[in-house]
DNA sequence: TATATTTATTTGGTGTACCAAATTTTTATT
DNA sequence: AATAAAAATTTGGTACACCAAATAAATATA
């Protein structure tokens, strides 16, 4: 009854727009296969069929490119996730580190107008709960401005946005201290002797290496 | 890399459950084929897997049922569905009548956790939208007590628990009666020589057709 | 440049879930 | 019981999304 063409449609887009993004190297059928755990074989015969359907193009040099029609889809797809991910840390009560799978699954759902139902419901978020940037319904993303907090300035407010290291033991770390995405710190100090930082959170000052401070994303107030 | 198994299976069993509940003659692959809108050889193929998964039985009279694991699995999918429904209607602000296609996607999301944090932030349901039981999380369900206005007993007290017209112009003209779900009411008087209902809500007695009387659904307080 | 290595591509396959059409079996009707 | 009708079943197919292994082509290295 149901078709699940759009599924794997909708998942190889994406995986390509990020290693768009997030490489500057030209994407290969490999990069392409490892990215989305599939064999090479699998993978290409998809891009042809997605080339065909105007979704991407396998150039004559053999890299991968999506093409605006295949990017607009790429964007909408990373939309659905991102908010069903806010869905899930902010009225389902999951840990931001637990929801990605979910996600993964409910981006897939069809419905253009639920999409923008819940993007009101859920006021409309401009980040999810990793901080990434979520895209309107055009596609369009507001730019991170985000800086790690060891590039930061002392007596400054910050808003947490993002973390680059998110191990469970980080995580773990975070959490003892009261820093997550979307709280707001005052940088006190970067103490000179050692490199550490001193923070204030939550009425509370804290302290923690440069390394701590180097993975942490924030935005200033 | 993701797997639909279930997606099918599933539906199998959800509207296997349904038929076995809805009428009291046995199933037959012809009548099953036919609620899913599968052809016959399709359907009969499945039901011997799933016979094979001990989920139903295909006995030796060709009737075709469901085992208790079956009945299980499809009343956790008839779960998820009508709370899926509830979320769409009460958070989404979808009408009752628009739900089902989306619910018929969203029931499909793999986590029993995420069904129970749904259920605990719609506030544990009983009811969806049309008015039908959310199963438990073992499965079990609260009788539907509620039978239309139209079939009640002059004299009595009735809470109304549900509207099966949900039309603006419907609601609208209730909340003129100051009747909506959850308000108790006592039905006065059945008119023989118009059909209409002499009701009495909120002190104030009001007066409205059958058709309008069909559309409300009630409880015997 | 010759060789080794990596990448791309082809080939022949799988499982799932579906179908139409032909055949067999069962049930109902005359 | 004979026949008609309905239901069950078999047969031979499809599309989709995947794979492993073989081969070809491109790139890198000695």
């Amino acid at each position: 009854m149901a078709h699940f063409t759009h599924h794997s449609e909708e998942n190889y887009l994406k995986t390509l727009f990020k290693l768009e993004t997030r490489q500057d190297k030209k994407v290969n059928n490999t990069a392409l296969a490892k990215a989305l755990n599939l064999n090479p074989a699998t993978v290409l015969e998809m891009v042809r069929k997605l080339t065909e359907r105007k979704l991407l193009q396998l150039r004559p040099d053999k890299s991968i490119r999506l093409t605006e029609t295949g990017k607009k889809k790429a964007l909408l797809t990373i939309r659905k996730h991102r908010l069903w991910e806010v869905f899930l840390v902010e009225k389902m009560n999951y840990k931001w580190n637990e929801v990605h799978e979910l996600a993964e699954q409910l981006e897939h759902i069809e419905s253009d107008d639920l999409v923008d139902r819940l993007d009101k419901f859920l006021g409309n978020p401009s980040f999810d709960p990793h901080g990434d940037p979520i895209p309107d319904k055009n596609g369009k993303t507001k730019p991170n401005l985000s800086v790690p907090l060891s590039d930061c300035i002392a007596g400054k407010n910050y808003t947490v946005i993002n973390l680059i290291d998110t191990s469970d033991a980080f995580l773990q770390f975070l959490g003892k201290l009261n820093i997550l995405p979307g709280i707001k710190i005052k940088l006190l100090e970067k103490l000179e002797y050692d490199n550490s930082f001193s923070v204030e959170v939550q009425k509370k000052t804290v302290q923690f290496s440069e390394k701590v401070a180097k993975n942490i994303l924030v935005q200033a107030i």
